[in-house]
DNA sequence: CGGTCATGTGACATAATAGTCATATAGTGA
DNA sequence: TCACTATATGACTATTATGTCACATGACCG
């Protein structure tokens, strides 16, 4: 935790020094992201930095803490269209909501992913305040899902939510990249409108056609019963 | 490339340095790995590594390269059990290629990880080595498959080749997670023997099983027809 | 032996950073 | 106005890294 002195500080100079650090923090890792260049950009003498922080680390740690901090408040506060919703609608407008958050708070998201994936000798310390609660949510989820009979209950739940966090953390890269955006320029410019909300939600329909139904043709399954409904039988289809 | 001079090395001289240089570079991300503390290790001198090498940079980027030829070669030299497989063996045999050579060459396996996740200036330049070849092999694996009918025709390929590549990659920190592996450890000491198998095996099925059919309930499908024949109808199974 | 070229060497130059500290300033209350 | 406390300051220290260079060593050849 920074020093009382920190909070001390007027909104101001406080919010001032908190936005350059984590402009830094999201643009460098840990060992890059230099504490001269904040002081100069937030025009105060490092000395004062001392005041307020221990050291390097405690600004750090006080910057991931309050990425997750808002990240699951922006969680919180987004409401679920419905009441009761089934298993995949419910997982969709999760993942729905973490892609909102890391369009519209670029620097915080990728203080959280360089927080999972970066590199640092107190790496413990770092994750502590990070996993966990979504771990535990997402497994509460799917066993729900399973008694509620979403979801097939000859799976392994703790492969569901492996499943479901690696794919939902691949989300984050691959979003951005099919929308042409950078995460780079996010950080630094964002963009608050002409997000293509059709593109985004063209690739939750094409994922979620795969989680929920997997990759294997369907067909298969179909011909050992009589009557078959609706399902197109593909053989041989253009085989070069 | 390194410099010539590099090359006309002795054999054993060569090795040592780039034996050092891979454990420095699987150990620390590209700004902590020390030049000064690998021509230490290898017992030579400053200077020395710089006749062989432009720079830091330079020899990164060569070991990034090794590690990915490496991988290739071992991938390539791994023949599959059939000569014809369908979709899902072979790309489950694909994976397990893949966590083989991570288990018996971690540092290798650490260093193309890095290369993926790590953050360095020329970051373009080390992905230039990386990727590309996987994603269009995976690419042409999943056409093929819903050409021959294993793949559900009803799927965006592309989103296939996400999951497939997100789910893969995942698996690099599951299985080591699972069987309880450190890998900082791994790329110390190595694990010639003494992996679980089973444990893995068995990580397979249960990640096959989603990829395969999905996490959702297949008792739907089956209820809209006549017979129902081997599967089993689960209601509000323990509802709490 | 002597000359030439390739290679080895480590002290040194250079640059950048985190963190310190003596001193200055400002605010507060009597 | 004075005393006292909290805060601001930036030059400075200490450390650590990459990369350089003048010189040493050795190998090969006539």
């Amino acid at each position: 935790m920074p020093h009382q002195t920190f909070f001390n500080l007027p909104d101001k100079k406080r919010q001032t020094i908190t936005k350059f650090a984590i402009a830094e923090f999201a643009n460098n890792d840990y060992q890059n992201a230099s504490i001269t260049k904040i002081v100069k950009q937030a025009k105060i003498a490092k000395g004062s930095f001392y005041q307020y922080f221990e050291d390097k680390k405690e600004l750090y740690l006080y910057l991931v803490d309050l990425a997750n901090k808002e990240k699951l408040a922006f969680m919180q506060q987004a409401k679920p269209p419905k009441n009761k919703m089934g298993f995949f609608p419910y997982l969709r407008w999760l993942f729905d909501v973490g892609t909102k958050f890391d369009l519209t708070h670029p620097a915080l998201s990728q203080i959280i992913n360089r927080a999972v994936y970066g590199d640092v000798s107190f790496r413990e310390e770092v994750l502590a305040m990070t996993q966990a609660s979504s771990n535990e949510y997402i497994k509460q989820l799917v066993q729900n899902g399973i008694e509620q009979g979403d979801v097939a209950d000859d799976i392994n739940p703790d492969m569901a939510v492996f499943t479901i966090n690696t794919l939902g953390e691949g989300l984050r890269h691959y979003i951005p990249a099919q929308l042409g955006l950078d995460t780079e320029q996010l950080a630094e410019k964002g963009v608050d409108a002409g997000i293509d909300m059709n593109a985004i939600n063209q690739i939750y329909d094409d994922l979620f056609q795969i989680l929920e139904h997997g990759l294997g043709d369907r067909v298969i399954e179909a011909k050992s019963n009589v009557s078959n409904t609706s399902k197109k039988i593909i053989y041989d289809q253009s085989v070069i």
